[in-house]
DNA sequence: CAAACTATTCAGC
DNA sequence: GCTGAATAGTTTG
């Protein structure tokens, strides 16, 4: 665990529901714009992926990126989040 | 400490 | 739209 990772992680866990950020912007939140391929590889490597919506996080040209359970389950997990916040709403 | 790797991003054609 | 190159931090030896 590294002091960039804490911050990605909580940056990560503050995106709203139904909503994706990209890891650029990940990274800038976390004070290291140009660090956006970090941001990805913690993300990999981070020990519970289950604990930090990292499904949220995508490419800045619109692409999923990548996942620990898939992309499939990625853009799956998105929907799901979509429609659940559209149900909060 | 140094080298290698990475779920990216930008520029050029 | 696709390919090639660059950047910064993490991880491992």
């Amino acid at each position: 665990m590294t002091p960039f990772a804490k911050k990605v992680y909580k940056v990560v866990s503050n995106i709203p529901l139904g909503e994706v950020r990209t890891y650029k912007w990940v990274a800038l939140k976390a004070g290291k714009p140009k660090a956006v391929r970090a941001v990805g590889q913690i993300l990999k490597n981070n020990p519970y992926p289950w604990f930090i919506p990292c499904h949220r996080v995508i490419c800045a040209s619109g692409d999923l990126g990548g996942y620990v359970f898939g992309k499939k389950k990625k853009k799956a997990l998105l929907d799901l989040e979509k429609q659940i916040r559209k149900v909060m709403v």
